[in-house]
DNA sequence: GCTATTTCATAGCAAACGATATGGAATTGA
DNA sequence: TCAATTCCATATCGTTTGCTATGAAATAGC
């Protein structure tokens, strides 16, 4: 062994983490990460290779903590439209800033790099998969509960309701305020009725 | 007068629209939009002032061209949910490349912008108002034919269809595949029963 | 306490960035 | 035909980019 590391990788990761998110990956500059992480180039290029290998790893990093609490509040008990609008409103506590809200991790690197980048494109996708089945399950659930009818498509339902985690990230993040978003939410909660 | 201008600067401005609408702003450089162009630095600059107002200009001509096309769709005589329907259809076919669809200019840069440009939020801010107002005449047309229910929240429903135009652009730049938009498609408009 | 090893802090690299300056080519009015 | 003017093509500006190299600082084993 030698001189030990004066920072922790997970700590780092969470801030280099927040730093794309809010910024993206193109507009987000290694000095902007080390600024935010307060860990020197070398550390950075040591624990994650490259600006790449970092942002992939802070994608990784935001399934393992925003979207895992995402799933959490899914699989809470209780009817499904209210399980539903409850999981819906958490998203407009997550990404907030001094400059208001930044969105979704994986929205915005939907938009900014899926199309130019493979290994990205795969982690969002990924992400929509497992928010997929996390709405699939509850969805499933109520309808052998009898809370959701028989011939509703299942599948598809779920699928709209991933898509709307997305869109509502995307007004977040552009700027529109909480009682547009509301009204989204309540409007796309009612196709469950 | 002197010396001609050798480019027409609405072409120009298109070839440009184009390619900040692939790649996005930060990612594309002035010698990008050069070779795209055809145009160099000197009549770019002349006429758009700089790479920010160029794109500017490319917003203005998105909503001009691609927005404008959209509504005029919607402003087409039919069932409500036959014209929504084939509006969104229509989304399909734009931003084709051969790399794949590239989504939706406005939903890239509410993404990518809004929330650091000002001056491009104001810009994706004034085409979602567009969009709903088109949407909110024909529900209202609708609701007045008696094809919609009167107790139906044109507004909302409005606000819900342009959000989702935003939604069906992401999906489609995201690399998700036809069919899977068709459904989102279909369960979105399943809502104006 | 000394050496080996690893990390930290910073200077520096070539390349690309947005933007501008410069000189020659093309056109107009005289 | 010849200034005057405008545009094209290109060289160049100072910065910033992602990334690397270098030397000092900190630990472990001996």
């Amino acid at each position: 062994m030698a001189r030990p590391r004066e920072f922790e990788p997970e700590e780092a990761l969470d801030k280099a983490m927040r730093q794309f998110w809010t910024k993206g990956y193109h507009d987000t500059s290694i000095r902007d990460l080390v600024d935010a992480t307060g860990v020197n180039y070398y550390g950075l290029y040591g624990v994650f290779e490259s600006k790449h290998g970092l942002f992939l790893a802070a994608l990784d990093r935001y399934r393992d903590t925003v979207t895992a609490e995402i799933l959490a509040q899914l699989k809470r008990p209780g009817p499904l439209a209210n399980v539903i609008t409850k999981t819906y409103e958490h998203l407009l506590n997550i990404g907030k800033t001094r400059g208001g809200p930044i969105g979704c991790l994986m929205c915005n690197t939907a938009v900014e790099l899926a199309s130019e980048d493979p290994a990205a494109a795969s982690k969002v996708h990924a992400n929509m998969a497992q928010l997929r089945a996390g709405f699939h399950a509850k969805l499933t659930e109520a309808q052998q509960g009898g809370e959701l009818a028989v011939e509703r498509d299942v599948g598809a339902l779920a699928e709209f309701l991933t898509t709307t985690v997305y869109s509502l990230a995307l007004l977040l993040r552009s700027g529109c305020d909480k009682a547009y978003v509301r009204r989204h939410i309540r409007t796309a909660v009612s196709l469950l009725d």
